[in-house]
DNA sequence: AGGAGTTTGTGAACGTGGGAACAAACCGAG
DNA sequence: CTCGGTTTGTTCCCACGTTCACAAACTCCT
């Protein structure tokens, strides 16, 4: 345990781990749905896809909240998990670029029930204002800042053509934006302090493509 | 040095470094569009967002194509890249589900212009038979199978809920396809051999949370 | 031809992540 | 209350990935 920080509840929790804990939470609503009150690690492994000293591992990072010959309470592992992520509160997210791409995100309900709400879409293109796309109405790029101010946005999604990409991010970091998702097929920069994820469908295609290769080759 | 298996060419490069070559590939096509015919390790480094020592380690696990005290000529590597990654051919890829993700996948113009063909655009709703997406018919799941014998197909995309990605997983597996791109929202399990890599959108969202939660908190 | 300047390729140190294995802790039966 | 069975939480070790730092190799100029 190294020197800790200001703060009060200083948990430092494995970048890795992080990117699990979602799948955990989306196999424990699972769980739930078919009524399944209390699982142990083997269980919720299984159903995540990962191996349970593993899935162990994980959630002990959060503290103990499993109980030793019994195993994990489902709704109350689900509660500490979705608390920690931070999926117990709403997150306001804006969509910009209404293409093929912001259409279907606009249109996913997997954001509405897991804690998100898209309060806005933008798109540069004014033929496109004015039309509703999943109830929500499509408006000028240029609101970007107002509608930012007004709904505390902290997270952007870019769905627009790779040209107009990296625009995109240094107007959404000029007005407060702090994490941003990017669909585009390019590498954005951002100043530190701002998170930016990116999926890639091309990227993920090429590599399957390489070990489609290397499994031609035997 | 370990034991090295049958084959001539026992290149084992690793996962983190082919996840990183469409990046590269993407970069040094950029750069050649503005007719760059050569670039540094570290040109090269800032247009893929990762630092020089990393792609230098990268791309000597392909071989020794740059030149000490030049650089790397940019259609040179870029052919190495592609020919290692497997995109100097031609894939035939299948998508299942056409909904609203579904259409944006297949109107994707990223997939045909770095080596990737929709063949066959499958739903098992029978209301969208027949319609045409971006020039392809859409057919019954059912003729998976003829599709997939006919052109060889290795390489499917599964744009689904959640309910039946396991269903289509399994009947892909079973008619020969090894890769799978799995957009629906769940876990699937495939037999050794089988490749699978997922996109997860509301996983990418609540990563971000997770760390936007944390900033807050400071 | 030689030296200064530049850039690659790689060895070595470091940090992060994964998996086996086991002690600690809990339950239930008798 | 004790004992056997079960499952968690954690420790230890190994493999993988990242970064630093530098020798080797190349160009250009004098």
């Amino acid at each position: 345990m190294t020197a800790r920080s200001t703060s009060e509840t200083a948990r430092d929790i494995p970048e890795a781990t992080v990117a699990r804990l979602p799948v955990y939470l989306r196999a424990l609503n699972t769980l739930a749905d078919d009524e399944i009150r209390t699982c142990s690690s083997e269980d919720l492994a299984s159903a995540a896809g990962v191996n349970s000293a593993k899935l162990r591992k994980d959630l002990s990072y959060l503290g103990s909240y499993g109980t030793r010959g019994v195993g994990y309470d489902v709704d109350y592992l689900r509660y500490q998990i979705a608390r920690e992520i931070g999926v117990t509160q709403d997150w306001p997210v804006v969509i910009v670029g209404i293409g093929n791409l912001g259409h279907a995100l606009a249109n996913y309900s997997g954001f509405r029930s897991r804690g998100f709400h898209v309060v806005a879409l933008l798109d540069a293109d004014e033929r496109r204002h004015g039309e509703h796309v999943a109830g929500v109405l499509v408006r000028p790029f240029d609101d970007l800042e107002a509608i930012v101010a007004e709904q505390g946005v902290a997270i952007g999604v870019i769905a627009t053509p790779a040209a107009a990409a990296q625009d995109v991010a240094d107007r959404m970091v000029a007005c407060g934006i702090t994490s941003v998702l990017n669909f585009a097929p390019t590498v954005i920069a951002v100043p530190d302090g701002v998170d930016v994820r990116k999926v890639d469908l091309s990227i993920e295609l090429q590599i399957l493509a390489y070990h489609e290769q290397r499994k031609a080759q035997l």
